[in-house]
DNA sequence: TCCTGGAGTTGATCTGCATCAAGGCGGTTC
DNA sequence: GAACCGCCTTGATGCAGATCAACTCCAGGA
């Protein structure tokens, strides 16, 4: 569904850095490659790092290599909204607007790859196979995006929470092994009960008791806080509200 | 704020067709306005009536002359969640994928201008401006898109009856007088409570409470069900949840 | 003129989630 | 190993908004 699983398997990787795959590679162009090869750096984080806040000057474009960042807007009295969940080879920053318009913090360990705006915008302009690929992935971003305001103007809790679950197995079980049917799935939760909330407009409490819920229901297992089995994929798709056959969503 | 803004203005009006506007004009390309004439069409709509149900065929992408459509995803059980609102120069449509993503539908008599998906995705690929506005449009979408996830996460039904309004009062001041400043605003709804309910995440009947406390309260006044009038419009702001200086919701 | 039907309002009641509060469970530090 | 701290769970209670229901308003048609 996703177009970024091809690039997720790691049998079709061609470099280390998402962007140049994503952007250009789908074409092969070896000039393009070696442009974007010059005005690239990578930064890393440590978990729990603020990337940058919203408002603050961003003079760089990036994209995420590995590890697991998060776009989240605040009101002025403290309540937050997760807007985006930035995953290895999502994108980050505009070209055009300098200053970044949420906080992007990294919840794992990440690595991210960053090409300075001015130059990057000057290669786009000049090659139109990158502004494609950006097009692309935008318009898949905004798709996952209204999908989200699906479930947060009409969702339960206990959907919302389904959902969540559903699309983290889901993207974790395509990493793993891409065409992998989603029988029984492990994987470990990236995220807080407190960010899981953010990203659900639920609180923490609410999630907590779902979570709860959900195990007490057989609809999944916990071992520890973090480490959840799913015993049938199916059995939990029918907790999301969704009709069958998938989304947008990453 | 928006980059709407200036094609929105008449002074700047450079055809009937906003995405010759959006997609070419800035850079006044005249070939590629050439092609995209020769494959371009109108069609209209009238209120009330579907453009096109989500998973439908659609062989065209678009974008709107006159009037108003909106996006909106459905549940199995009825629950609806609108994910957007098109208005004149907004864009529908994807390139590269067949079938439509969401119900579109228009709320107002409706004039789209339509191009072929073939034709316009060749004229795409040869001609890198295109891609290019279309970036920034989208961009602009998904950050639209995100702010509405705020709204419907985590604020209270006050304060989203009072953000849509802000947005509408907004947008249908600088259509008309793009330099307004503004103080006092007069406008019609264009949406049914319902419509609103559906774009809030609320039931119509919130809607309509909250719509009379706002009333009440002396933020705004109704004469009839749908003319509004803002008497002031930071007195609006004040009931958003917002900081002052904007955003970028459409 | 009355009739009809869609849109909107308002009231009474219910309920899902928030809020407030009190612990529990690992992991880390000294 | 005791003390601490961040993360999580669970319970009791409150409330915003949903739900159910009755009613008004107004435009259009016969």
């Amino acid at each position: 569904m996703s177009i970024h699983r091809d690039i997720r398997s790691p049998s079709q990787d061609c470099g280390a850095c998402p962007i140049r795959h994503r952007a250009v590679c789908a074409r092969c162009e070896a000039d393009e490659l070696e442009q974007l090869e010059q005005i690239k750096y990578y930064r890393s984080y440590e978990a729990g790092q603020t990337v940058i806040w919203s408002g603050d000057k961003m003079d760089f474009v990036a994209s995420v290599v590995t590890g697991i960042a998060t776009l989240t807007q605040t009101m002025e009295d403290g309540r937050r909204q997760m807007v985006g969940l930035l995953l290895p080879s999502d994108f980050v920053g505009r070209p055009g607007r300098s200053s970044a318009a949420y906080d992007v913090t990294a919840t794992t360990d990440l690595v991210m790859c960053c090409f300075r705006r001015k130059p990057f915008e000057e290669l786009m302009a000049s090659t139109p196979h990158i502004a494609q690929r950006l097009l692309e992935m935008t318009l898949d971003e905004l798709d996952a995006a209204r999908e989200w305001m699906l479930l947060l103007g009409r969702k339960t809790a206990r959907e919302k929470i389904a959902s969540l679950l559903a699309i983290i197995a889901r993207r974790d079980a395509s990493l793993k092994e891409p065409r992998a049917n989603l029988g029984s799935i492990t994987f470990d939760l990236p995220l807080t009960r407190e960010e899981m909330a953010d990203y659900l407009g639920l609180t923490l409490e609410t999630v907590s008791r779902q979570m709860s819920a959900l195990k007490r229901d057989g609809i999944i297992r916990l071992d520890g806080k973090r480490h959840v089995t799913i015993p049938s994929f199916d059995a939990l798709m029918d907790e999301t509200g969704d009709d069958s056959d998938g989304g947008f969503l990453v």
